[in-house]
RNA sequence: GGCGCAUUCGUCUAGUGGCCAAGGACACCUCCCUCUCAAGGAGGAGAUCACCGGUUCGAAUCCGGUAUGCGCUACCA
């Protein structure tokens, strides 16, 4: 058995989102399952269409995921004449040739064959032109059709659909070489599959009926196929192709947002694999292993961003005390607002982290959620607690605390909690209305990590500088108090 | 229009003729834990396995048809 080798060939035409990436991870881990090579490959054969900055994002992608390529790039724009000569080739041995219809003329007969109600295809007009017919053309530059049989059918053996076939006459005379010199995907795919040894091309299921074209192709040339395994789509929420447009987040898009790079890899081999009826969580290490074509799912996946979002916060929680902190440092400096200084101070986030660590589910969440901790000062508004006390009794109640805050003299959680229980009592508090109340003068908020470790972190002078800014606010707002 | 492929809870899926009056996960709801929010734990609701016929003692699983969806049908990939 030769070496397994797979290839992973995106066009440079857009940012890869969740579907192509898909396609590059089962690539992948077919190969390193197979103790086999990944080859990446860039299809940049449609000049027209070709987007700055694209390849630099598939790299990206790849290397953040992990996605690591054994060979290349190769870029198909730096080996025209491989497939100029395999179109030479073809014409010569009668398996193509030259095409002079005008692009004009071309869409002309389309519309008709709509019109007709027609299946829209080419007429092959220029397929029976002798050499003197063909002279008459001198000066325009042609393209390079393929001679598809006219009758007989081709099947294959899909190694996920299984049986396919399709009948010649339903395909019509595909264009292999364009009259700018460079080849379509039909010729570049097979000449390159061929010719850097790939023995199985795993790609998306829109390709499923181009390729009996393909192994036309491969015969015609003299090639033997590789296998193929054709992939369930991935469609947006709406059911529609995956788009940027709906919803569906390019994969830089989702570092961004903080989603982990080991997240991202287990959540996309859930879409359209599985293991068994159980297992979802797996290292990478474990889905090389557990890794088979048996396990393709045939049916189309909706990308479904908020089992992602779960799952991310299941690998955030995993993340060591210091890799969290890590991460969570880049994420606040990033995104806290302006009017935090900078720079952040490490142990002061690594003070933080652990607080909000099993509370997040993105990096991308982080700001907001630890927000009062660096900010200077918080709002006190006492109409956020659901269950309100008068304004006087707020009042007194802070001024209590804050004067036993004052007095201790180790402002750690067990020593916050042994104060503030007994004191909540004293005061005829229930100890969840006092804590709330606290909180809130705190954070800010009715909602936060545990308050005696809050506090701790805080440390005692910001503690005491947001109780007395809450005290002062009641005042103002109730000036005949 | 033609051709191809598919069709199990809202979503991702398990299931390859009896173990399935269909199992797991996300989301949702309830309860427990609890100073709030999470996390965690325990429950619940949610699928007449697209539909109709057939094969079989027996079908989600096999076959045929219908419907629906998606894909291909470009000098795009």
């Amino acid at each position: 058995m030769p070496k397994v080798r797979t290839r992973y060939a995106p066009s440079p035409t857009g940012f890869p989102h969740a579907g192509n990436i898909r396609t590059a991870l089962f690539n992948w881990l077919f190969a390193r399952s197979q103790g086999g090579d990944f080859i990446l490959r860039i299809e940049d054969t449609d000049i027209q269409r070709r987007v700055e900055g694209a390849v630099e994002d598939i790299l990206g992608s790849l290397s953040w995921l992990n996605l690591l390529w054994d060979e290349g790039p190769y870029f198909q724009s730096e080996r025209l004449s491989y497939y100029q000569e395999a179109a030479r080739k073809l014409v010569e041995e009668g398996h193509a040739y030259p095409c002079y219809c005008s692009p004009q003329r071309l869409k002309e007969l389309r519309e008709e064959q709509v019109k007709r109600r027609e299946p829209p295809g080419y007429d092959r007009r220029c397929r029976y032109y002798s050499w003197e017919e063909r002279g008459k053309f001198e000066g325009t530059t042609p393209v390079i059709r393929f001679k598809v049989p006219l009758s007989g059918e081709i099947q294959f053996r899909d190694l996920i659909y299984g049986e396919v076939s399709l009948k010649c006459d339903t395909i019509d005379d595909f264009i292999i070489l364009k009259s700018d010199g460079y080849p379509t995907y039909h010729l570049a795919s097979v000449v390159d599959d061929h010719l850097m040894g790939i023995t199985h091309v795993l790609r998306a299921e829109e390709w499923l009926s181009s390729t009996p074209r393909h192994l036309l192709l491969y015969e015609a040339l003299g090639y033997s196929p590789p296998a193929f395994a054709h992939l369930p789509m991935i469609l947006s929420p709406d059911k529609g192709k995956l788009s940027k447009r709906t919803g569906a987040p390019g994969v830089a898009e989702l570092w961004r947002k903080g989603y982990l790079p080991e997240a991202v890899v287990n959540f996309l081999a859930l879409l359209g694999w599985a293991f068994d009826d159980k297992t979802e969580i797996f290292s990478m290490d474990e889905l090389i292993a557990r890794f088979s074509l048996e396990g393709v799912s045939l049916n189309p996946a909706v990308f479904n961003l908020q089992k992602l979002t779960w799952m991310n916060g299941l690998y955030l929680r995993k993340k060591s005390p210091e890799e969290f902190a890590r991460l969570l440092l880049s994420f606040l400096d990033r995104d806290l607002s302006s009017s935090v200084r900078r720079p952040l101070d490490p142990d002061y986030v690594a003070q933080v982290a652990p607080l909000i660590q099993e509370r997040m589910r993105t990096l991308g969440e982080a700001a907001e959620a630890t927000s009062f901790f660096f900010m200077l000062e918080v709002n006190f508004d006492p109409s956020l607690l659901k269950k309100s006390l008068p304004l006087l009794k707020m009042q007194t109640t802070l001024k209590v605390a804050l004067e036993n805050l004052e007095l201790l003299s180790s402002f750690d959680t067990s020593s916050l909690e042994k104060l503030l229980r007994p004191l909540a009592e004293s005061l005829n508090l229930k100890a969840g209305d006092l804590f709330q109340l606290l909180r809130l003068a705190l954070t800010g908020r009715t909602a936060s990590p545990p308050l005696f470790q809050t506090m701790e972190v805080l440390g005692k002078e910001r503690c005491l500088h947001r109780i007395e800014r809450a005290i002062m606010t009641i005042e103002q707002n109730v000036p005949s108090l």
